[in-house]
DNA sequence: CTGTTAAATTAACAATGTTAAGTAAATATT
DNA sequence: AATATTTACTTAACATTGTTAATTTAACAG
């Protein structure tokens, strides 16, 4: 019973079926849990079908991956319009928390699983791209508080400085991921954690 | 061909063996690419002898995970020699990020896996004894910090200052481990990225 | 009308975690 | 000493998984 011949498009709307469900179900239960026959399923196809729009269950999952980086970079795109830079870097870090705590098992999948995510050979993403492209983002926003003299003068590599942002910002988000229901730790509110790491990250970076 | 009665002490020697050869798989190769059949291959026991001593494969790396938990707070265990309370912190810190990136798969063992690796109930380590419990350590060290009156005076909540530092050091390693191979990001030297967190976290947490 | 191709399916495989059933030796009981 | 039970293990077996091969059905091309 196949329906024929199908169109370009049409092609592309099943791939996009597939990724939908497919993400649906790893954010929900984690890709290892979830089988190719279920999500199939979810869609009312075989499981066999999958194999004909992914290599495997790897490729799947990057694909899902590219879609959930261009809509991490997408929610933070607003931003931009903040004019004050410090002001600016702020909000994209509260945007990128935002994001993680707001959606934590595709986080985990872009950010904290074992498999590498991102490579721009491997992805339908533009690199440098500030729409598609987050750590350009966040890259730029950097560059402009240190191009408006904000950060400490022996502070000289914006490379360096983005990267200790994303770092302090990261562990906030996957400590809090991984350890949230952690009965070993007396954990303080996941907001005052997140307020003092940005306070920190102000103090120790900008100018007195 | 049973060997037969074995004492209380062979049966831990054999659990013991078990653990070894199964965390050496484990941290060489993840948890999930490795079978159960070929744990015990290595230790010349069939697959279902592992489930005479533990309930499953989670069972299993639980157990894993309390040895290596173990092995931080051994391993930890000196700085608590260094007499000045603010070398004392930076020292933990960088005895922490030392076996992040000595043991890393150890490490996404314990910190950054799906399943929540440490409760009180289910762990055979002791809570609240520094030799066995990394994170009180670092209560306790950062708690020294604090009676010795170094942090700034708006900071009064030792839990909370402790889970800071934690989430810094955490963020860089983490990230280190997981998108090190990143081609996306155009990395900094560990090292760099690492002491400019340790300052970044002094600046931002003691006082002038 | 016939042959080729496209889109799907069902069958089948090897591998995996795990459980059930079996076996042989040491011990316990009579 | 003979028998029964327990212990420590093994082999068989199962259901599930990712994936490939073989098959089916329908649309299109000539």
């Amino acid at each position: 019973m196949p329906p024929k011949l199908k169109t370009e498009i049409e092609r592309q709307q099943l791939r996009t079926l597939i990724i939908d469900a497919a993400r649906e179900l790893f954010v929900a239960r984690g890709v290892d849990a979830v089988t190719m026959r279920e999500i199939a399923k979810r869609i009312g196809y075989s499981a066999t079908s999958i194999y004909l729009h992914f290599a495997d269950k790897e490729a799947l999952l990057r694909a899902i991956l590219d879609t959930d980086m261009l809509a991490l970079a997408t929610s933070l795109k607003a931003i931009v319009q903040i004019s004050d830079p410090v002001e600016r870097m702020n909000a994209l870090g509260r945007g990128y928390v935002a994001f993680a705590l707001m959606h934590p098992n595709h986080y985990r999948l872009m950010f904290m699983a074992e498999r590498v995510p991102c490579d721009p050979e491997k992805s339908n993403l533009q690199q440098n791209n500030a729409e598609q492209d987050a750590y350009f983002l966040l890259q730029t926003v950097v560059n402009d508080v240190y191009v408006a003299g904000h950060f400490r003068e022996d502070l000289q590599d914006v490379d360096l400085i983005a990267q200790t942002i994303w770092a302090g910002m990261h562990g906030v988000c996957s400590l809090q991921i991984s350890l949230a229901e952690d009965k070993w730790v007396n954990w303080s509110e996941i907001s005052e954690r997140l307020k003092l790491m940005q306070e920190v990250m102000l103090r120790g970076l900008l100018r007195d």
